[in-house]
DNA sequence: CGTTATATATCACGGTCGTTATAATTACAA
DNA sequence: TTGTAATTATAACGACCGTGATATATAACG
């Protein structure tokens, strides 16, 4: 028998591919079936729809990114959290480039906008106690507002950099990062990581 | 005779509304010809194909987004300059939606790319020197560094407030912006405008 | 007025898409 | 092994798209 959870993923990650490559208007079925390796009955088997794929797509980016800042933020830091879905890389720079096309789609897909906010939920209350410590160290602060400017900079940055890749390098954004964590008061990490 | 420019920002017009309410994908020419109340003659009569209509569309939307930003500098300040980009009302939240939706195709279309580079670049160069008065208040930072972190925090607020309206109510994407402004040691100008 | 360029409308072509039905293949159980 | 379900492949349907050819209508002008 087969896994189907794997199966899934399979294809969904070959979703992933053909929506960077190409993106989501050259993403069709048959694209994806031919970067699985499959056709697209095996596609229509595992998922009712292509907007059942295309949210699953979105649903496991989240999935990933948030185990991976959750992941960073116990090991190293909240810096090192955040850096963890910036376009700092090709994995990382796939993530952004297909989590920027689906909520673009779901601004005009009301069906979408729904799939996609519940998973979006999630990865907000996963993320919350994240960096509750590091927010608790500015008492004074709304906390509120400073998570929100948090998430704004990073979407910004990561906006930006996707728009102009050799304006923005690794180093440039870690570097925005980082200027706007001291701003707010917040620990910056002492390390960059491998992005220098 | 018609006025070619007229015409050609009429078309682009119907278009917007058309991308603003079923997305890029939803833009075909025959629905944005009925939109603008001709038939898909008429677009191929006045633009080449569909990405030179895309790309115009773009421009004609930064050159509107810059001189309402010029205007807004010269009789308030930086804070309502910036404030004239973000999503707080019907025609900014349509620009908006447009802006990304036509970002977010550039990433997987060199040509669009193109396009919309030379168009943001010129916008760039409107804008410096537009709060280059206000920067030099702050003599002791780094003006490119803090430019990049007033435009990165104005595409974050606008692409998380696009995403989640009711998170984010005009009054809260400015209390954000002013936070920031305040933050860059910028002024952050007395007054909301009418949107409080 | 007649002629020519411009503007607009109509229509068909080739291609592609999501979806569905169905056939072929494989795996499992009795 | 035989039968049944799961898996994969194939094919076709109807709809839609961008484009370009062509026809009609309108305006400009000698």
């Amino acid at each position: 028998m087969v896994n189907h959870k794997e199966r899934r993923e399979e294809i969904v990650e070959a979703a992933w591919r053909v929506i960077e490559r190409e993106g989501l208007a050259g993403a069709d079925l048959r694209e994806i079936a031919r970067e699985a390796g499959y056709t697209t009955g095996v596609i229509t088997h595992y998922f009712r729809d292509k907007r059942e794929l295309m949210t699953s797509a979105f649903g496991l980016l989240v999935d990933r990114s948030t185990s991976r800042m959750a992941r960073a933020s116990a090991e190293a830091g909240l810096m090192e959290a955040m850096a963890q879905v910036l376009p700092l890389d090709e994995e990382r720079r796939r993530e952004t480039t297909v989590w920027l096309a689906l909520v673009s789609a779901s601004l005009t897909d009301p069906q979408l906008a729904e799939g996609l906010r519940l998973r979006y939920r999630q990865a907000r209350e996963a993320m919350l106690p994240m960096f509750r410590t590091s927010l608790e160290e500015v008492p004074r602060e709304d906390h509120e507002d400073t998570g929100d400017e948090l998430l704004a900079m990073i979407d910004g940055i990561t906006v930006d950099a996707l728009g102009d890749p050799e304006r923005y390098p690794p180093g440039r954004q870690l570097a925005l990062l980082r200027r706007a964590l001291a701003r707010l008061g917040l620990p910056a990490g002492a390390s960059a990581g491998r992005y220098g």
